[in-house]
DNA sequence: TTTAAAATATGATTTTTGTCAGTTTTTCAA
DNA sequence: TTGAAAAACTGACAAAAATCATATTTTAAA
C-alpha cells in the first residue's frame, strides 16, 4: 500500500500539517478503498468514525428530507478531507456520501489521529479554519435557498461548479451530474431544473454537450444569479 | 467593572475551559456594552476582531441577500459567544447581529484570546465542537430551506423557538419577534408568514397572546412540519 | 444486438408563494 | 392624550414552482 509521507494529495488538507513521524503511523494504519461511481461512502446513520482522505473522484455530500427528498449540501473531490466531525463528537453521521464517479479513497481510524488533534495545534487550527470555512459558506447557501428563485439558484450553482471543476476539452462544466442531482443540489423538482436548463439553453447561455453543460454567457448566468 | 472569573455567563460557553490566570488576563482587557432594542451590535462587513460574551439579552444573527432581503441565520442568547470566527480568519464578518431585546455584552479582543486558543487545547477543542454542531444545524437549515413548504418551516420554527426560549407565564413563546422577524428566519414574504399564522390560528394549533404566540398543539405541529 | 430500465424532456394543470394595495391596530414620542 | 409611524392583517391577483402525465432518448444489462 501506497504511504501517506509520499502522497501528494495530502498536501491539499489539513493532514499537511502532521509531522514525519506522525504521518508514518498514519501510514501503517490507514485503510484504502475503491468506491464504484453510484456506491456509498458512507450513509447516514453510520458510524464513521476517521477521517476520509479523497485520492481520486468526486462525491456528493446529501441528507434526506423528512420529505423524502434528497438534499445534496456539498461536493468533495480529489485532496478532500471528510468526515473531521466524527472526530469531535461521538454521534452517528447526518449525511450520506455517493460516489459520483469512481473514486479511491483512505480511510484514517479516528483512534490514529486524536492525539494528533490534541497535541499538533497547526493541524488542530487547520482544521478550524476548515470548519470556520465550511460555516461561512453554508450561511451564504441558506440565505440563497431561502431568498433566491429556483432560477437564480440554478445559475449560480452552474457558476460555481464550473469554478470547482473546471472545464473539459469541450468547454463543458467537468463532473458528471445527472439532472436529478443538480435539481437536489438547488432543492426543486427535477422537471423544474430540467425545464430551466431549458430555458437557459434557449436564451443562448449554456448549451449541451452530450448531457454535459457548457457555459457559453457567463456574465449572462451572474445577472440572473443576482435576479435581473 | 465585573470580572470574568466571577461571571456566570461564562459557566455556558468555550470560556468555561480557560484557566484562572487566562481568565485575570481576560478581565483586565476586556469591555462591556449595553446594547439597546433594535441597535447593531455589528455589521456585515465590518472587522469583528474578538469574540462577544452574551451576559444578557437575544440578538438575531442575519445576512442581506442579493435580492435585499435580510435573512436571519440564527438567534444568540445570554451565555452564548459569538464571533469565533473571527479568531480564525481575518476576513470581515459576513453577518450582522441586531438586538430584539435590551441586551449586555462584553468584548474580548482577538489579541487577548488567540494565544489561548493556541495554547489551550480544551478551549480549543470546545470551540471545535461548536463549530461541528453549528455546521450540523447548518446542513439540517439547509435541507429543511430546500425542501419543505413555507408552512412546515413556520411549523417547525414555532417549535424550535419554545424549545429554545421557552414559554412565559402565560404560556407564550418567550422572544419577542416581530411578524417580520419569523418571515426573516423561514425565509418567506412577511404577509406570507402573517397568514400562515393565521391559519394555524384558526385550526386551534397556536393562539396569539396580544402579539405573543402560544402553541396550543404542538403535536399537530410537528405533523404539519413532517409534511402532514 | 436487443430490450428493458433509467434519464431526459415537454405539456397541462394545480398548488404554493409573492406582490401590491389597502385597512386596522399598536406603539411611541411630542 | 393624541397623532404619526410602524406593525399587523386581509384580499385580489400574478408569478413561481410542484405535480402529474406522457413522450423521447440514453444507458446498461441480458
Amino acid at each position: 500500500m501506497s504511504k501517506c509521507q509520499q502522497c501528494i494529495v495530502r498536501q491539499f488538507n489539513s493532514l499537511k500539517h502532521l509531522s514525519k513521524d506522525e504521518l508514518i503511523r498514519m501510514s501503517a494504519c490507514k485503510t484504502s478503498k475503491i468506491i464504484k461511481k453510484g456506491e456509498p461512502l458512507f450513509e447516514e446513520g453510520d458510524h464513521i468514525n476517521g477521517v476520509f482522505c479523497i485520492k481520486e473522484g468526486i462525491c456528493k455530500i446529501s441528507k434526506m428530507s423528512e420529505n423524502g427528498k434528497n438534499q445534496i449540501v456539498s461536493l468533495v473531490q480529489r485532496g478532500d478531507l471528510i468526515g473531521e466531525r466524527s472526530l469531535i463528537t461521538d454521534e452517528v453521521s447526518n449525511l450520506s456520501a455517493v460516489a459520483i464517479n469512481d473514486m479511491e479513497v483512505c480511510f484514517i481510524p479516528k483512534e490514529e489521529i486524536i492525539s494528533d488533534l490534541e497535541k499538533n495545534p497547526d493541524f488542530t487550527m487547520d482544521v478550524l479554519k476548515n470548519m470556520a470555512s465550511s460555516l461561512k459558506k453554508a450561511d451564504n447557501i441558506i440565505v440563497d435557498m431561502a431568498q433566491k428563485s429556483v432560477k437564480q439558484r440554478l445559475a449560480e450553482t452552474l457558476l460555481k461548479l464550473e469554478s470547482k471543476f473546471g472545464t473539459n476539452e469541450q468547454g463543458a462544466i467537468n463532473v458528471n451530474l445527472s439532472r436529478e442531482d443538480i435539481a437536489n443540489i438547488i432543492g426543486t423538482a427535477t422537471e423544474s431544473a430540467i425545464r430551466l436548463l431549458s430555458e437557459l439553453k434557449k436564451s443562448g447561455s449554456i448549451e449541451f454537450i452530450k448531457k454535459d453543460i457548457k457555459i457559453l454567457a457567463p456574465k449572462e448566468l451572474v445577472k440572473i444569479s443576482n435576479g435581473f
